[in-house]
DNA sequence: GCACGAAACGGAGGAAGTCTCCGTATACTG
DNA sequence: CAGTATACGGAGACTTCCTCCGTTTCGTGC
């Protein structure tokens, strides 16, 4: 890659990751370019879709996704604790931009959507949590955890597009793990 | 009214449910404009914005929505079965175009909303489903209907978005549902 | 009937956004 | 330092939204 490509490339990035935490994942894209200082032409060409730019953009924290994960499978907090303070992460990490729980909750499963990858790593993280709870079986087993990633992914979806505080997410996401859940409360 | 305005008018609905259940309720308004044979502008005085015109398409079905919570709540099914056929019909309802979930869901509990009267119609229907659950101590106490609502309406918004076949619904529902009742399976 | 004012129409066009095309400029290679 | 592949940039085509205002139509009173 040409030394000014490699530039742009990155000038790019910082903007889009600044514009889309300001205005939104549906931000206008000729804005990112301008403010970035290069053309529109060039803003497509390293990024054909709006997808691809988000897709790089989020790249950078979703690692931290894997580690919040691990905690909470080795922090042995009784399975009720353990899955609401995994799920609000989840919900917290998904919902930094606005417009990001529909977008990637949509892509969630779609091995064809450019952030297919990043819904895989969500997916997986989900999965060692709820793995490590149905070995101790605790875990309802007709549910696998892409479903369980698009219902929780859904709490997220309504509570950005309406503006719900925190307590409405949590009460909701209490419903949600006690349905998961196999025992009485 | 004068008797053009009221022609149109009927026209424009007419023609708008028409698009609407064929490309969802995002179609352009200057097409539902043009098959309806009349100016944007005419549209526009009619209907100000997207959600008058949707508000208005959307009142006719939504009385069935009352219709079919009666049934349920007169059905005498076991609470698992009641919840499941009612919030099934719910999400089906909703479902009805494109977009619809999003739509509706997010104006939940709005009151500056267009829609929001719909809300208010399905909401109070949910709340007598509901109702007669809690009154025979099945469910849980510490959710309103306008929550649960949203919970379901989440499901339906991301089956939409992401063309999720009903089995995958049900299963969300389910889970749901069980986290919204009192006793152990 | 007919004329007149109020009511309604319609579509041109501005604004905002997406995305492409291609003439121009720049970086690398030998 | 010349030549070529690579990358740039922004004009402009296209789409959709929505408003504005000159023109038309309706309905009423005479």
């Amino acid at each position: 890659m040409r030394a000014d490509a490699l530039k742009n490339h990155e000038k790019i990035l910082e903007v889009a990751a600044q514009v889309f935490s300001e205005r939104g994942l549906d931000a206008p894209i000729d804005d990112i370019a301008t403010r970035a200082g290069v053309g529109a032409g060039t803003l497509y060409r390293h990024f054909p879709t709006r997808d691809d730019l988000i897709d790089a953009v989020v790249k950078s924290w979703m690692n931290q996704v894997d580690a919040t994960a691990d905690d909470v499978v080795a922090s042995d907090l009784p399975p009720r604790e353990a899955l609401l303070s995994w799920f609000d992460a989840y919900v917290t990490r998904i919902s930094r931009n606005k417009g990001g729980p529909a977008k990637i909750t949509g892509a969630m499963g779609n091995a064809d959507s450019p952030i297919y990858t990043k819904c895989e790593t969500l997916r997986a993280a989900n999965e060692r949590v709820l793995g490590s709870l149905r070995e101790r079986g605790e875990l309802r087993s007709d549910i696998d955890s892409l479903e369980v990633c698009r219902l929780v992914g859904a709490v997220a979806v309504v509570a950005d597009q309406g503006g719900l505080p925190p307590e409405s997410v949590r009460s909701m996401l209490n419903v949600v793990i006690d349905g998961l859940l196999n025992s009485p409360s």
